[in-house]
DNA sequence: CACCAAATTAGAATCATTCTAAATTTAAGC
DNA sequence: GCTTAAATTTAGAATGATTCTAATTTGGTG
């Protein structure tokens, strides 16, 4: 039970209420919260298979996807590689290491805003922002 | 020849040296000049085939990805969706109309940088950067 | 504890992209 | 201008991530 959140944590996560906390759901969503490495449907349905042997990788993907919905986690991309998944929910942007794969979370600094850098057009809403970088981390 | 560039013109643009200029290719970077739309590899074939009928996806997949190879060229991605392909180089993002499809340029302030935004670990080097918007525009 | 809607599952289907192998074209040298 | 080697183009097959389908199971409610 270690790297588990109690019930009690779920249903007071406000962006798990309303989503039904099936043990799937569960496992997925405390893979992401405890490793927070940005793994892929297929590295978590990895992970997830020794607590739940039989679980499927359509369930993995079908978990996934209740999460981002309801604003529990938040899908990286790069590029047109799988589909990332990450737990943080501040605003920030991701650096992709092309050596080793890794991909880090890279923060907002302090009082910055997006508008600050960017000339948006007028009256557009923009629901959802993804700021990637990709390089080398050199060290 | 009115939308087309000149050979002249291609020879003197610095991102197309040493880039052997076939047809294909040529082609490819006009219809990517003239229209500036963001285009998938799916809709430049389509267009390409009525000044060359007998091209391939395949040509249409390889020719771009000698000109994005030759920096002539930037690809762009919103979610696991297609590549998309803009031959504007200045440093912008990408806004991405949910409602229309539509994508748009979405320049940099004037005098802003990124490293004002972000908080970038020490010893990075950045080769590539995506920021990509979504939402609607509301008008 | 019976019911119904929602979730899970295995496997098929889809779709963008890449690969393969053969044919064609290109630039360069003679 | 012809020859040749290397690069490019091509059609179609292959790949890989994700989504769909249809059947089964589960969970919450009355």
């Amino acid at each position: 039970m270690e790297n588990k959140l109690s019930d009690d944590r779920y249903a007071s996560h406000p962006k798990l209420k309303g989503l039904r906390m099936t043990p799937q759901r569960r496992e997925v969503y405390d893979i992401l919260m405890s490793h927070r490495d940005h793994p892929t449907a297929a590295e978590v349905y990895e992970r997830a298979k020794s607590n739940i042997p039989g679980i499927s990788l359509a369930t993995v993907y079908n978990c996934l996807e209740a999460l981002v919905q309801h604003g529990a986690v938040r899908q990286v991309h790069f590029e047109r590689e799988s589909s990332r998944y990450c737990p943080n929910l501040t605003a920030h942007g991701h650096f992709h290491d092309e050596k080793s794969g890794m991909v880090i979370d890279v923060p907002l600094k302090k009082g910055a805003s997006l508008s600050d850098l960017l000339d948006l057009p007028e009256g557009v809403e923009v629901n959802n922002i993804e700021i990637t970088l990709t390089g080398k981390l050199s060290n």
